[in-house]
DNA sequence: CGATATCTTGAGGAATCTCAATACTAGTGG
DNA sequence: CCACTAGTATTGAGATTCCTCAAGATATCG
């Protein structure tokens, strides 16, 4: 079996490897939707498939910024460290999501898959040419990148203002609507990271990511089950948690 | 004297209320940098200068977004709320720094100026015609969104994995670096906000800023000086204190 | 010059972190 | 199929940073 096989992707997307654009699961989603059925054959000519292990790094902090990838299946992360090795998550990416546009020489953060994952990847500079021809393209990646920008001002909240409590709540109930919104099941919601990542991402340290997750399960508000999923028992008092201890 | 008279604007600009396009303050930094004069013309038809008192809001949390600003004089800040009134302040807002686009219903945030200032505002609608036929306009956006994302996400490093010193040192030197970038001295910094805005920038107490104000001073690496001033002694040892204690 | 808001300083408390030990889980090879 | 191993997660106890509450100092504005 080769080493790459993503066959076992708990979200259910099925080997991708063949698939031309049309018949791609994340074709709604993606960079790719709402264009025409010629731009879309054009864009593919220059987008390539990608498989990625689970650890293996995607780009780097200082990695020249001449890529653009959506992912295809899978869960990667994005994250900042400081030179003593203190780490932030600033964003985890699933089927659908896009990742790398700088305008910047570097992308600024590392990207790394937390699963086995397949990417598709644009050329940065082949993309901008088709930016010229495709107003709809670059129309596309402009909302992505406002929607990445409100997304990362809500975290922001969440990281300078919310208890743990409310950081984990949060968390959850921000998993489960993404997975609703690409189609997947939104509750239980399947947690692909580790309680090191789900505490980079929220500022806090395993130990208390750990507990916290302990104590919601004891108040009867989640429940774990195997395989890395979280039952939510009620989703409100959830959202509830999340806003207000 | 008219109330709304931004005259002692400490940043030095002059009351630009009969001001054309031509001789913006902001023309090089704002959105409308980059473009043709014929270009420049069209937008400055849809645009509208506006004056906002100091702590008078410009939109609140889910005022509808129909409208794009550019900050021309003065300082802004952006910001989200908790049920309970903790604040978490997403941003500050200076001279051609643009506010408020959203490709959502409602801005999502509340933005309130810091000082008096004044604004070029843009109906949304009528700017999105534009973008259909000035490129340049759409893309000049697009950068600056991607850029108001690389510093989101920077930020998101400062409140999850930095220490109040190291908040503080980042917050200066951030603030010293954005006052070089748009032609101002960058030492002394000038801060226009209160301790308050501060802390609440950086996931803080008013005290905790206070007292650690009072370290950095203590331990010679600045000084505060009248007129919300702070005069960096050792930019290079901000800079480090900035990454690690 | 007085009133009010803002800022600073102090003392004690609480949430979260650190360090350490134990339990679990998944993959590996017998 | 079961032990073994290595990584990951959980739990515990004590330390620490930052917060809360409170008082005093300073600045700002009419």
């Amino acid at each position: 079996m080769p080493s790459h096989e993503p066959g076992h992707d708990p979200e259910g997307a099925n080997d991708v490897r063949a698939i031309p654009c049309g018949s791609c699961p994340v074709r709604t989603l993606a960079v790719c939707a709402a264009l025409e059925p010629e731009e879309l054959r054009r864009l593919a000519e220059i987008s390539q498939l990608q498989s990625v292990e689970a650890g293996q790094t995607i780009f780097g902090e200082d990695d020249p910024a001449d890529s653009l990838y959506n992912v295809t299946t899978g869960t990667a992360k994005m994250y900042k460290l400081l030179p003593d090795g203190r780490r932030q998550i600033i964003g985890f990416l699933f089927a659908g999501d896009f990742l790398g546009l700088a305008f910047s020489e570097t992308h600024g953060f590392t990207a790394e898959a937390v699963v086995p994952t397949w990417l598709c990847r644009f050329p940065r500079r082949r993309l901008e040419v088709l930016f010229e021809e495709m107003p709809r393209l670059q129309r596309r990646l402009f909302t992505l990148t406002a929607n990445e920008l409100a997304l990362a001002r809500e975290q922001m909240l969440v990281l300078g203002r919310k208890t743990a409590r409310e950081k984990i709540a949060s968390f959850l109930v921000m998993l489960s609507n993404r997975a609703a919104r690409r189609g997947h099941r939104d509750n239980p919601v399947f947690l692909p990271m580790s309680r090191a990542d789900i505490a980079d991402s929220l500022g806090l340290t395993t130990e208390t990511v750990s507990r916290t997750f302990t104590q919601l399960k004891t108040g009867g508000v989640i429940s774990l089950q195997e395989g890395s999923r979280v039952l939510i028992g009620d989703m409100n008092a959830l959202a509830d948690l999340a806003e207000a201890s």
